[in-house]
DNA sequence: ATTAATTTTTAGCCGCGACTAAAAATTATA
DNA sequence: TATAATTTTTAGTCGCGGCTAAAAATTAAT
């Protein structure tokens, strides 16, 4: 790998965690990126230095790191990428949604902007990916999901269909698969109730009547 | 990039630059190598010798370094992956056959066998990369180029079908697109006369009678 | 057959991005 | 508020894969 897919992946992470919008309130703590990327605090102090100097993050010692906004705009591009080979795997290549993480991760590093354009053009110009995230534009801005909120923050009463799946990691990709759950299942209030508690921060979900029902192609 | 990118390159040098066959007149110096990969010659030594150390390579100190069948099974792989990602590139995302190399280069280093597998089925199992090189099958095997001679052996009285190129440097590639010469093209006896010197080594044709022309699609 | 020129390897160094252990700052508790 | 526990940073090390300079082997020329 070039050397700079480091950086990247540390910068992902500073995304990924919390710092996505301009404002004083998110800061993310080194610790939390060790975890998130495997390795272990003082690396990414190291990391985060580097970062710093690169002018693509901003570091206050002892209290945590964020994207400027140079920084914010380069990992939405490398998300961007991300959700593009996701979308290409699954849609072209018939992969399931819940094996194609660890490959899109590997491509999302490939350095071509002329690449990514043709992507999105052979794939249509996707706004959403398989697992009903939406993939950033070229210019870095989103089509935000429409009317989505977390299973979580459902009211009891309400059926709903599935739009997108928060985090991504492939156990609960896999787990959800399992019980037949995809992007456009239907869930009733019933069944939500039966739902481990950790799916339902996890699960974006649009809300339908309590006896509606609702296809999906 | 993963960090056995650097011994793939290496690997993939060894196997370019001559040490394809079993045998014993086939032994690389480092400082081809080097020259290839744009390094130093002591850089090669050290790697080599880690080639060796994992099996893939043998290495005879101030004589040069040649393949084992497991090294040169390992090489073909990612031959294998350059190929069709370069057809993918040019068939599906519309590329110009002189502009896939390295983006070709990038892709070439995911791991993912799986995904190598429906990227072959998803081309339809091309034999031949877009330059008119043979794709390598998953177990190693070639279909040989049929009939095809380098330009320079041609008898001067053929005319001939274009149906590869040699090397694949991007410099020659464009200045070929640049004269109208690509994959298929019919080229006319006194046509080739007028073609620089440096090409003739690098072009396969198809011989085919003085007279006879011919289409391709 | 020596000696000279070239090629290759060895020796020693550097930057990157990990790590552990120790020091410093922060946060929680008494 | 003073002290204890936790978190974060600094200090110093290591492996990888480059590099230069010097030594060793090979090849060419006298």
């Amino acid at each position: 790998m070039s050397r700079s897919t480091q950086r990247e992946d540390h910068l992902k992470a500073l995304y990924a965690l919390g710092a996505r919008q301009e404002g004083d309130s998110d800061w993310v703590s080194t610790s939390q990126m060790a975890a998130h990327l495997g390795v272990k605090p003082p690396s990414v102090t190291a990391m985060v230095q580097v970062l710093t100097e690169l002018g693509w993050a901003e570091h206050r010692p002892y209290h945590g790191a964020r994207l400027t906004q140079a920084g914010r705009t380069l990992a939405l591009s490398l998300v961007r990428k991300h959700r593009l080979w996701e979308t290409f795997l699954v849609e072209r290549l018939g992969f399931d949604w819940d094996e194609v993480h660890d490959i899109a991760e590997q491509l999302e590093h490939v350095d071509s902007v002329e690449l990514v354009a043709r992507l999105d053009a052979y794939l249509g110009h996707p706004t959403v990916d398989p697992h009903g995230d939406p993939i950033p534009k070229a210019d870095g801005t989103f089509h935000p999901q429409r009317d989505a909120v977390l299973l979580a923050q459902l009211e009891p009463t309400l059926n709903c269909v599935v739009t997108g799946v928060r985090g991504g990691d492939d156990g609960t990709l896999s787990a959800l698969k399992g019980r037949g759950i995809g992007l456009g299942s239907v869930l009733t209030a019933q069944e939500i109730r039966t739902l481990p508690d950790a799916w339902l921060a996890q699960l974006w979900v649009r809300p339908e009547s309590p006896t509606e029902s609702q296809e999906h192609g």
